[in-house]
DNA sequence: CCCATGTAGTCAAGCTGCTTGACCAAATAG
DNA sequence: CTATTTGGTCAAGCAGCTTGACTACATGGG
């Protein structure tokens, strides 16, 4: 289906912008990951959760992300079993190459359609997608 | 983003109304597969590119593939070397069956959105997605 | 006609990202 | 104060892919 090769083409021109910023040890899925950290951070379960793997994926995820210097576990204010895992100034930083890239890829594209169309894509893409289903793994 | 959603959407729709006709043993890549496969067949080669994976991946999910009595190898008529996969009866059948779940997939979205939005919906996302580009594993 | 190079396919080994299972420590309910 | 739930880790294993090496057939130039 052509729906999977846009986001495919979509995926991959990200990727490509936010390595070409110089993060290059970087994964799409990575990106997802940081969707849900970037607010306030988030505990592994939390991560877990957002991107449909198990904990223990998750955490392992974490032990990259903070090996290569993107994320931080610090102690939970309230819970004392719990790590909330936030951004680095690293982290931050490859969160806006990938924002920049992210509109590279849009821009021509929504300029070529116009403000109508484009809202149209969009509310129709809305209607099918199921709120939170991230799972790029088949 | 919301376009990965809603191609997540579509293809875990379609593979759950796969399953639903009995066909359980089956995932959203052996489908990739097939359309490459329907029309005349083809060698492990050119499903290979077609997947965009090595051709011994490829061969190795022929070999699957015909284990379930989805595919047949049969001897390539013009080359000694070549093998040509081709679909078995239960192939076709899983084929159709998938093409029946993806019009109930899409129906009552084509339904809402009418032929005009519909049509700026496709043209749009062809433009953005590369031709041939189908690789689901990030 | 024959050899050199290219191509289709398989075998084998290894890696990566995920899973299941077991466990500990802190939180929470009764 | 115990019993259960919850956040996190450790360990082992698996699925799907990769790279590397090899065989059998194809093909083009001498």
């Amino acid at each position: 289906m052509l729906l999977l090769g846009a986001a495919s083409a979509l995926v991959d021109g990200i990727n490509e912008g936010v390595r070409a910023r110089g993060f290059t040890d970087m994964r799409p899925a990575h990106g997802f990951a940081f969707v849900r950290l970037a607010p306030d951070g988030a505990t592994v379960v939390e991560l877990a959760e957002h991107l449909g793997v198990t904990k223990q994926a998750a955490s392992q995820m974490a032990d990259e992300l903070v090996r290569k210097g993107y994320v931080e576990r610090r102690p939970h204010p309230t819970d004392a079993r719990a790590r909330l895992l936030t951004l680095t100034g690293r982290g931050w930083a490859c969160t806006r190459a990938a924002d920049e890239a992210a509109s590279e890829v849009l821009l021509p594209w929504a300029d070529a359609l116009g403000p109508d169309r484009l809202a149209t894509v969009r509310t129709a893409l809305s209607t099918l997608a199921v709120p939170g289903r991230i799972r790029p793994t088949w």
